[in-house]
DNA sequence: TAATTTTACGTAATCGGTTACATTTAATTT
DNA sequence: AAATTAAATGTAACCGATTACGTAAAATTA
């Protein structure tokens, strides 16, 4: 590997000189940098990044600590913050913790080691303690739908409630006193918790009837899997509130595996309008948490250390799946 | 930030001891042993990666180069990629080069400033000669579906055109005269030339027609916007070949638009198989480049460097969008 | 021309680890 | 008890950068 050290060797100067004509810190005369930088282009020299990462005490990297990849909402997410981030010359250090706490130990420790210049955390099993802990290392920190912990931060919250309400209603709206069921994801997830109660307080609302909860974990197996479940045992459904789109699709998919037709038998809706909903059979109504310009302002965050909080309001996007959807 | 030093310190040894304690190297009295351990648990103590990257040279992870994370077949494939490496305790450094010759060289520099133990590349844009230089450096490599590459380590070789042929004889087997098109990459695309070729070996061997090639992006989008446009001037189409599983799902939708009904009207078939295809409806006629033991079998090649070449089989599986499928 | 200020560059410490080698101390051997 | 060997630990160089500080050379001023 080419070092600094070779550099200044080729070019008669000590690795002090060629450092700051890297960096354009500090005085050199004119016929040095050309010296300098003439070799530099030749061997095609690079600084090493670790040595860099280790001297400076920081990186160009971010955090980006996530639940899974299995989820599409989450893949989506990590695609669009990737490239808001090289737009502004960062890296990603994606940390994926498999919905396990030894993971997210694992990459909340080498977070430090890694000196990233922020973290952006949307993951459950991360805890208040552990946020303490990335304060107290003076690393920003955004944290994506965790309102329940507190830092000095910027936090982007979204209101599962009212997202959920707003979809539930958009069923009920045609069909006021319908038999509807929940499909959350993991027993104890908050946002699913939250899109639940939005879910009731719509039923409530107009007087329709809940048939329950089914627990999946956000996969199109498990939407699949849980639906077909329940619906072996009724038969007097009209409506599916799904806590993401590819537990929407897998139930989708069930719900037709029992000759039921979408919408007329029965009403569905997803939740985080992934690409995808535009192109199943029929389009998935869903409720859009953030728009594309919110992971350039998840950046700016990060590094402007602006440290707001904001609370996004959910939308409603009526296609297919419900009454009164339209193609788009 | 606790240091090596700050633990010699407490310990009232150097530096040299309390490293070689935590490796487990060289010699030391129990009761040193003990009294290091002791501290280093007291002070949740864990060594810097990145110092530990720089002094030994080494890291613990593994590149992964991908062309980008919209198609699902990456996404799918860094799922299990990441966790084949995990179990063996390698972690993945994500390279998605964005279908983008700069950030492949980006990425390719940046492999080694980060001391990967070997690199997995699946990308365009990669070319000979950066083989050439991770082969010069000594990072073993494992290529997937980059045929026409040369290096001495390992390499997964897809037999794109028999997959294809096998996926296009499903479709002619029920309907023998059938006119088809075929959904591609984009231009200029390796993968989708080869899979091109098996399409027109079985139309050939049929006496079929070819309506076309259509060039899509692998996106949802693409598929769903090239065949609308071509069904806007073709009337008489019984059959389509995608290139991958996210562009038939959206050519789906366009001919579901079109009042098309599949098989029945027009057959249709993806390629990749990835997990969506068991969901859509119809459920998506496929091809399976590898299962998933493969993975595994990478991150062996790499740490265990037995150079293989592999040739996969590609398989055809059958389900609703090709007549004679079947549910599973 | 001598004194002073600027400019250009080198020396050496540092980041947080690892490790070859030297040294001290303890255990064996004669 | 002296000599030898083995065990325990320390010293210092190194990985590849950055940077505070010092010094020599050049430019400016007196």
């Amino acid at each position: 590997m080419t070092t600094l050290k070779d550099i200044a060797h080729l070019a008669g100067v000590s690795t002090a000189t060629v450092s700051r004509v890297m960096n354009g810190k500090g005085e050199a005369s004119p016929q040095t940098i050309q010296k300098i930088q003439k070799i530099i282009q030749q061997v095609n020299y690079h600084p090493n990044r670790t040595a860099k990462m280790l001297s400076a005490q920081k990186s160009n990297l971010i955090a980006l600590l996530i639940p899974n990849l299995r989820n599409p909402f989450f893949s989506e997410l990590v695609q669009q913050i990737e490239q808001a981030a090289n737009r502004q010359g960062y890296q990603i250090y994606l940390c994926n913790s498999e919905d396990n706490r030894q993971k997210v130990e694992y990459y909340l420790e080498t977070m430090q080691d890694n000196y990233v210049a922020g973290a952006i955390i949307d993951s459950l099993f991360v805890e208040q303690m552990d946020l303490d802990q990335l304060e107290q290392r003076h690393i920003p920190t955004v944290t994506i739908d965790r309102t329940h912990l507190k830092h000095p931060y910027a936090a982007l919250n979204v209101d599962h409630l009212q997202g959920e309400y707003l979809a539930t209603k958009s069923i009920l709206q045609h069909q006021k006193q319908a038999q509807l069921v929940f499909l959350s994801g993991p027993v104890g997830e908050q946002s699913s918790q939250d899109r639940y109660q939005g879910y009731l307080k719509a039923i409530q609302e107009f007087g329709a009837t809940s048939l329950g909860i089914l627990y999946g974990d956000f996969t199109y197996e498990s939407g699949y899997q849980q639906m077909t479940q329940f619906l072996q045992q009724h038969t007097d459904l009209q409506g599916v509130v799904c806590s993401n789109d590819a537990m929407a699709v897998g139930a989708l998919r069930a719900c037709q595996d029992h000759q039921l037709r979408i919408p007329q038998d029965l009403q569905l809706v997803g939740y985080d309008n992934t690409r995808l909903g535009k192109f199943t059979n029929p389009r998935l109504s869903t409720v859009q948490q953030f728009g594309i310009n919110y992971f350039d302002l998840i950046i700016d965050e990060l590094t402007k250390q602006q440290k707001q909080q904001y609370w996004l309001t959910p939308q409603f996007i009526a296609r297919e799946s419900t009454y009164g959807g339209k193609n788009d």
